[in-house]
Order: structure tokens, then sequence, then C-alpha cells
DNA sequence: AACGTGCGTGTGAACGTACACATGCATCCC
DNA sequence: GGGATGCATGTGTACGTTCACACGCACGTT
């Protein structure tokens, strides 16, 4: 039946094994190991010899079996809730850039939705896999109670923050970035201001939200109820037109930067001028705002820095530093096109 | 130095044993293995007593112990480039979903740069991981080359294709669809029309100019270099900006819907309306395209689409089949408000 | 000359699980 | 009523690796 060409092909039936390399090298196991792990004492003949059996075989280790023996799966495990946003991916591929550099892997697993069980599950896998410490941007607020139910026994943070857990934290400050985005509103010279926020289960919405509630607040300014939406272009969009049929407010803080969007495509169907008769504030800066119709005033969020700081910190932790000291990350103001004085309406 | 609460802490000393398990379920270590594996063959009242004593320890199977012995990990390896990116996001997104159903998980790795090196390392640590298939969403034209290089044993499938490799591919077809841009600019009347294009290593901006071109060539209409771009917004503003310096065309097919923003942006600056000067046509249908200024006609790919079907697939000839027959999907045209006919300059 | 010391290397165990096989027991058929 | 059959469960072994320890040898020291 072997039809194949009588080549070299070395009888496909296994994997290559650290004592199949063993045998080449003419050497014990132990000392492939040793080459494997970057011993220091070898010799640098035996090394040479090693090293041409392993690529000879093209022999490759099997980390299951490290993993099994030795505990340690070299792999961070990162939960994350919506790696299709531009911010999450930004962090998560920072993440992976600094965590390759000390030799780390990631073990990315997705949350269906924001409900217990399935946090639960995301976790479960990921401890399962004995991941050596945890990125979590899930942020739904049940994430933290998940993490105390299991147990989660390896250092863990969180890149968003309810202000409690500050400890296994780090985050944007959300609500002094809301804060700074109200006040470049109120210094225009607005006074009736709406917000569109995120949905309410998400960490980050609360937090913009309370933060332009405060500064509100703090200025003397006439609050009114936040829209809650859905992150959506569309519903920025939708939004709009509602919003727009009464028209009793001169500026809108969005939360994001997608219904952003989403409301100045409203304002345009309605004949409106954004900045000339509403003035349109974003959240996140992606990298498309630069080029919205106008050019969007915005909150910039480093998130590569906050997908760096946090296998720092983790990797720190995991060296047995205990000083986590940490603050949260300002985030910048960037002031475009989009926002301008009131209207002398 | 414990100065803990004394509470029920159990000696956290080592996880808990499928042994562990036996021991307190009164049974051998093989009968809980088999309430792990929903072996047929178990009394009722056996398992409930094993399910017993998996709950009280908190007890998790070690996947690593697991995949070392089966040689099966349940875990399907993705080779990333650009998770950031709203088509590779949304696949993999979809692909998760999908493996999740199968009981499967993902391993994802992104190459750091397009290069053979980077490509290599992460399929070398995909396959070390022992993953049971592969998908590839790493457009680069030298992923084919590794992959042959590595002699990779399992199903895989690469989410696009040079045309040659069709049997491990799945994929949108990136030259009707711009085909179907051109035509429709074509049929608006305009006869010169520009094509900025995406990286030229990258497979979909490749395929995507060969449609440009050679709808250009049936229509015996004029060819013109395209412009090689990165795909940020940020290139087609700059392009645009130099490119309306001359004015000596009527439309553009941009080779993706943030460079067709930054266009539009360019456009806007130097006082030209679109669709009324110039018209212009993204490729993707990113869910903010709807509400760009003009909403932006583009090419709409069915990312989610494709994410699915390719575990579909590879799930397939993990369980034997062979006839891998699939087609490539097609692309949308999505006409919205900045294409119009040529203006009569 | 005997001895500790360091280096380079080898031997036995262990990690936690699944598979092949063996066992005890009840049931069935001719 | 005795052997074949099926079910529920238990025993040995293997997966590929690392860790703790043991070993032999060439030093330098006393």
């Amino acid at each position: 039946m072997s039809n194949d060409a009588p080549t070299t092909e070395p009888e496909r039936t296994r994997a290559p094994n650290i004592r199949d390399v063993a045998r080449v090298a003419g050497v014990s196991y132990q000392t492939v190991s040793r080459v494997l792990n970057d011993s220091p004492s070898i010799r640098p003949e035996t090394l040479a010899r090693v090293r041409a059996a392993i690529d000879e075989l093209g022999y490759r280790p099997n980390q299951a079996a490290r993993a099994l023996v030795t505990s340690r799966s070299r792999t961070i495990g990162v939960l994350a809730s919506q790696t299709v946003h531009y911010g999450p991916a930004t962090s998560i591929q920072a993440i992976e850039v600094a965590a390759r550099e000390a030799g780390y892997r990631l073990s990315i697993t997705n949350i269906s939705s924001g409900d217990y069980a399935s946090i639960k599950s995301g976790l479960d896998y990921l401890m399962s896999q004995s991941v050596e410490a945890l990125v979590v941007i899930a942020p739904q607020v049940r994430v933290f109670e998940a993490i105390a139910d299991l147990q989660v026994a390896v250092p863990y943070i969180t890149l968003e923050s309810t202000g409690q857990n500050t400890q296994h934290s780090l985050w944007v400050d959300q609500v002094t970035g809301a804060r700074m985005a109200t006040r470049h509103l109120i210094e225009l010279g607005h006074e009736e201001i709406m917000h569109i926020s995120g949905p309410q289960d998400w960490i980050e919405a609360e937090a913009r939200m309370q933060g332009f509630l405060r500064e509100l607040d703090d200025a003397d300014l006439r609050t009114r109820a936040p829209i809650l939406g859905d992150w959506t272009a569309s519903f920025g969009y939708y939004a709009g037109l509602e919003l727009l049929r009464y028209r009793d407010f001169t500026a809108v803080f969005c939360g994001n930067d997608q219904m952003a969007l989403g409301f100045m495509h409203a304002c345009r169907e309605a004949g409106l001028d954004v900045p000339g008769d509403i003035s349109v504030v974003g959240f996140d800066d992606i990298p498309e705002a630069a080029h919205f119709a106008p050019p969007l005033t915005t909150v910039r969020q480093n998130f590569a820095e906050i997908g760096r700081r946090s296998i720092e910190l983790l990797l720190g932790e995991l060296q047995g530093e205990r000083d986590l000291s940490h603050e949260p990350v300002r985030p910048e103001l960037v002031v475009r096109r989009s926002t301008g004085p009131r209207s002398g309406r």
C-alpha cells in the first residue's frame, strides 16, 4: 500500500521524542532537557551535538508534557468580551507583544454574553489551561463576582475598575476623561448637554456617565437622564434622529466615537451643522475619528499602554514583587473640529 | 506570618486530582475518568456520587495531562496577523462561537510582522500546542511557504486564496467584489477611475487590484497605476490631498472603507463634493460605513459566514470527510450615497 | 596522599490523565 | 445447568517532560 516514494521518510508514526533526540546525539535524555532549558553547565561541544540532533529530527518540545510536570504553562490567560472593538483589540495586541518578549504566550477566550454562567465558563477554561496569570478585559460588572467565587489563585489584573478592587486593576481614569470632555463643552458655553451612554452593565459606560454627571453638577448645570445605547454607530444615529426632534440641547457627549459618528450623521440629515448648531464629543479616539466629518473632538485612551503595563505588573507579581503600586492612566482630551462655542440661539 | 483568618482554607498545596475525587467518591480513579468522558456504561447512582465529589473538591480536569495522553488538545489554532481590523476580528469571533459549540477552543497567535521567521514562529507555537486544526487569517503571501515548509500535518484552512491552493482555502471572492465596485462606477459613466490599494504583500489587496484592472480592461478604459496604501484612514487622507491637486479622475475605488473615509475627508478639505464631484467606493462594509459623510457605497464581505464555514469544513475533515467542496463566497455591492453619475465637467 | 569542591552528565521518580485489558457478577440461550 | 454474553468497575501502563539526586572525574587544598 505504501506507494510513497522510498525517500528518507522516517516512518511517520509519532512525533520525535526527547529520547529520540538523545539517542541521535549520543547523550542521555536529561542532557537534552538541559539544552532545551538553557542550563549553564553543559559543554559547548555537547550542546552543538544536541542542537544538531534536534534540527535533524525536527524535534519540537511537547508543551503539554512540559506543562504537566512543571505546572507552568508559560501562558497568560485573557478573558475578553468584545475583541471586535478597537479598544480591547488594541490592548490585546500590546499584551501579546509584551508577553511574547517575556517568553509568554496568550490564551484568549471570549465570553459569549455578560451573564454569570458565561463568565464562569470562560474563567474555568483558562484556569484548566493552568494559565499563570490572568488579564480580564471583560468590562462587565459580574466578572468580579466570578473571580471571587472561583478563588482565582493566580495573579490577575482587570483592565477596568469599579473603584473597589484597585489592587488588581489597571485602568484609564474614565471618570476624569468624561469630566474633561464635559468641562470642555461647558467652557465653550454650553449649558444643555446630553449624554449618550454605553450599556449599563459595562463598567466603562457607568464611569463615563458618573464623570459626566459630576462635572455638570459641579458647574451647577441641569443634569438630564442619559440615553443608554449599545456602542454602535447605528444606535447613535437613531438616538440622534429622536433627540433632534426636540433640540433642547446644544451639545452631546457620546460614550464612544462610533455613537458620535452615528449622531453626527443624524445631525446632517436634520440639516444641522456640527459644530455650528450642535457640538459633539466622543470617547476613545479610534484612528478613524480624525477623519470624521467634522473631525471628532474626543478623549484619547492609551489602550496599548494599558496592555503593556498590565503584563509588566503581572510579571512582577509572578516574580514575587508585592508592591503593585499603580496609578490610573490619565486620558487625554483631543480637541478637533466637532466642538465649538454655543451658538447664540 | 500567615495573618490570614483561620477559615476553612483546605491546605492549598496542590489542585485536586482525579484520584482525590475517586477517594472521596469511594470508587476507582478509572470510574471518575469515565464520568468525565461521558462513558455510557455507568450506574446512575455512581455517577451522582462522583459528580458530588467533583463539586465538593472543586475538581477541574488538567488539560495538559489530558492532552499529553490523548494527543488531542480539543483546540483549534488560529494564525492571525491583524486582529485589530474589523474583518479578521469578526471572523475570529464567529470561529470561536462555532468552535465552542463543537466543544473546541481556540488558540490564537498573532504574527508580529509578515516576514517568514515571524510566520514560522507563530506556526511553530501552534503546532507545539498540538492543535488539531488550523485556521490562517494572515493574508500575507509568505504564509503558504511556511505551511509547506513546516509540513503542517493537521487539517488547515486559509481564509484567503492565491488561486492555487483552493483545496485548503475558503474565501470571499475579492476579484469579483472589486469588479462589482468598478463596474458600478463605470455604469455611472465614470471613465477616469483611480484605485487606492492595500499593501502589496497582502493577498486581498492584490486580488482587489486585479479585479479593478480587469474590469477596466474589459470596458476598454484607461488603466492607471494604483496607489499602494496601508489600509489606514490617514493614508487615504494624505493620498487624497495629493491626488486632488490634479483632479484628473472622477471616481475612486478604495481598497477598504477606512481609506475611503480618509479620502472623503480630503475631498471635503479640497471643497469637493462626494458624489457630486467625485464618486467613492470602499470595500468591507464595516458597521460605521453606513454613517460616513456621505454614507459609503462599498462591497460587503460576510466575515462571520467565512468564520463559521471554516470551522464547519475543518470539523468535517477531522471526522474523515474528504469531500471538501466549497465555493468562494460571493461578496455583495452595497450602494449608498458616495457614488453618483459622472458630473458633466 | 587523602579530601572536599565544582563541573558535566546520567538515573529514578513524578506530574494527571486515558487506553487496553482484566475482573466480578448477573443474565441469557440452547 | 453450563458456557457465552453484557454490564459495571478495577488494575496496569504509557504519554513526554522536568526535578531531585547520584555519579565520575579533574581540580586545588591541607
